[in-house]
This record gives structure tokens, sequence and C-alpha cells, in this order.
DNA sequence: ATTGCAAATGCAAGTCATTTGCAATATACA
DNA sequence: TGTATATTGCAAATGACTTGCATTTGCAAT
């Protein structure tokens, strides 16, 4: 499988050994398109046949991390990290107050004004970090939007 | 003294009973111009004479942000979170990637872009965190900017 | 000033996500 | 295939925070 060989190839690259569950998990977070938790890495590891522990989970999202293959979200406002596969792109995230659902949002509203704070700061920009809170479609029937 | 006495009608307004750990607390972070953890509020507590535990300290921080008075950065890089004094500005920081300096900025670049993501996503928006990170013009000096 | 009661507190024990020590196992590579 | 080294499972530890409960305190009505 093309994918597979990939992921192989970029654990080789880093150093790393290729073992089953770090090829299943780089697969995984690669597949999905939302940032996951250790757990929930775990539930889906274990639910599909990959049986592996919890504290292998976590240890294998920090090396993966370290190598520069996943991004950590540390907590934003629910009590869990969440990990996702870096594709290497500029991105902000829309996550919900009611769920703790992160949708990226690929557009950045922030080139042009990021070149009017240079100039008016005397600042060299390296980058930003914006997250905007709010209630999905999903939260917001359910009434927890207050 | 006229801070005490305006701290006191605070919490009267809020339906809080007036005590005199609540006063050391939102006094001292009424005074902190910067965000201060449950530690740190409970070491200055008991360094200053006001004998507190530190379970207090916690119910008591986050019930004074219940009211609005106090605002939480949920552990912005560290492990745990800091309280401060809600002075309803919104604000953005211009952090320095040499010196950690933090530059407030009052401009918000943001608001006519959320109405448009909101249309976009469904999303009810409450609210956003941004950080930009850079170089000041001293550590562009020192030759910092990476 | 006294009293009654809900709110606030101290203390100890409990959560819960995450980390760590260590012995057992798997992988890479000669 | 053998072996040095990386990885894993398991159990126990950590650390920030929370909670249950008995006691104390603020405050308002007497
Ligand atoms: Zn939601
Ligand atoms: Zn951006
Ligand atoms: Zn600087
Ligand atoms: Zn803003």
């Amino acid at each position: 499988m093309e994918m597979n060989d990939d992921i192989k190839e970029r654990l080789k690259e880093c150093g790393l050994k290729n073992t089953k569950h770090r090829k299943a998990i780089l697969d995984f977070m690669f597949c999905s398109r939302v940032p996951a938790s250790a757990e929930q890495v775990y539930i889906q590891m274990n639910g599909q046949g990959t049986s592996i522990d919890l504290s292998t989970v976590y240890r294998t999202l920090e090396t993966l991390r370290e190598k520069g293959l996943l991004i950590k979200h540390d907590r934003l406002n629910d009590t869990r990290a969440l990990y996702e596969y870096n594709r290497m792109e500029h991105k902000h995230y829309l996550v919900c107050l009611g769920c703790n659902k992160m949708l990226p949002i690929k557009d950045c509203p922030l080139a042009e004004y990021e070149r009017a704070l240079e100039k008016a700061t005397n600042f060299v920009i390296a980058g930003h970090k914006l997250d905007i809170f709010g209630y999905c479609a999903e939260c917001q029937e359910k009434g927890l939007q207050e």
C-alpha cells in the first residue's frame, strides 16, 4: 500500500524503528482530518485490532511530535491535549466550547495586518497563533450555546 | 482605603460574602500586572500573613472568575492555569521570542472576519485568542532574530 | 447584641490526564 | 542467527486540580 510505505519511510528518516504501533498510529493520524486525543487514539487502535497500552500511545505521540511528524495542541479548553498529523500548513482552528471539537480553517486573515503591525511597532514578526472559540451546529441544537 | 472599599463593593454586587480571603485575593489580583497561578496566589497570601488553604485559593479564583471579576488563561505553555484581574479590555499581545516581552495591542483585526466565519461555518462565535510572535527592536539589534 | 442559617473554609482524600521505572520483548543490522 | 538497542506493557507515581464533610464565619433578621 502506498501510503503505508510512505509512512514507513518517514519513520526511517526520523531514525525511528518501524513498529506496528507507530505505523498504525501515524497512519491513523494521517487519515484523521481532526486532531485526536491520546485516549481517542488508544480506543481506535484497540478497536481496530492493534492492541496497545495507553502509556505507549502517549509515548508514541510525543515521539512523533518531537520528530515533527505531529503537532500537539496543548489543552485548549478541554483538559486533554490533542495531536494531529503535521501537514506543514498554516492554519487556525474553530474550537467548540460545547464538545471541544476542533475545525481547521485554512484561511488566514492576518497577513496584511501583520505587515501593518511590523511597520507600526518595529517588531519583526515571525508568526502567530489564533484560535477562535464558539459553538458548533450540533451543540447549538443541544442548547449548549449560552 | 479606597481600593479596598471598591473591592468590597464589587464582591457585594456579585452576591459574594466579603471574607478576608476573598478580599485579599481580589486585591492582590487587582494590583498584579501579570497573570498569576493558584500556587503563586497561595504563596503570596501565606507570605503576607493571610493564612489560607490551597483548595480555598482554587475555589476562590474559580468563584471570582464565574462572577466575571477574573479572567482565566487556561495553561498557556506551562501546565498550570493563570488568572488575572478582568479589566474588561479586549487585547492581543505581541510576544518577543528573544526576551519574552509582551506588548499589548488594543486593536483587533478580527471583528469583520468573525462575522464572515459565522456565516461560512454555522458556528456561533464566542471569542478568540490571538498571540503574535516576533522579535522586538532591541532583540533585532542583538542579532537574536534567527 | 444575639441568633440562625447559608455560605465559606480547612483538611484529607479523591480525580484524572499524563509520566515514569523496570522487566520483558521486538527491531535493525552485522 | 545473534546481539545491542529501541520499544512496549504494566503498575505505580505525579501533579494540578476537585470534592466531601465537619467546622467556622458573615450577615441579616430578631
Ligand atoms: Zn460542539
Ligand atoms: Zn494565520
Ligand atoms: Zn525582545
Ligand atoms: Zn481580537
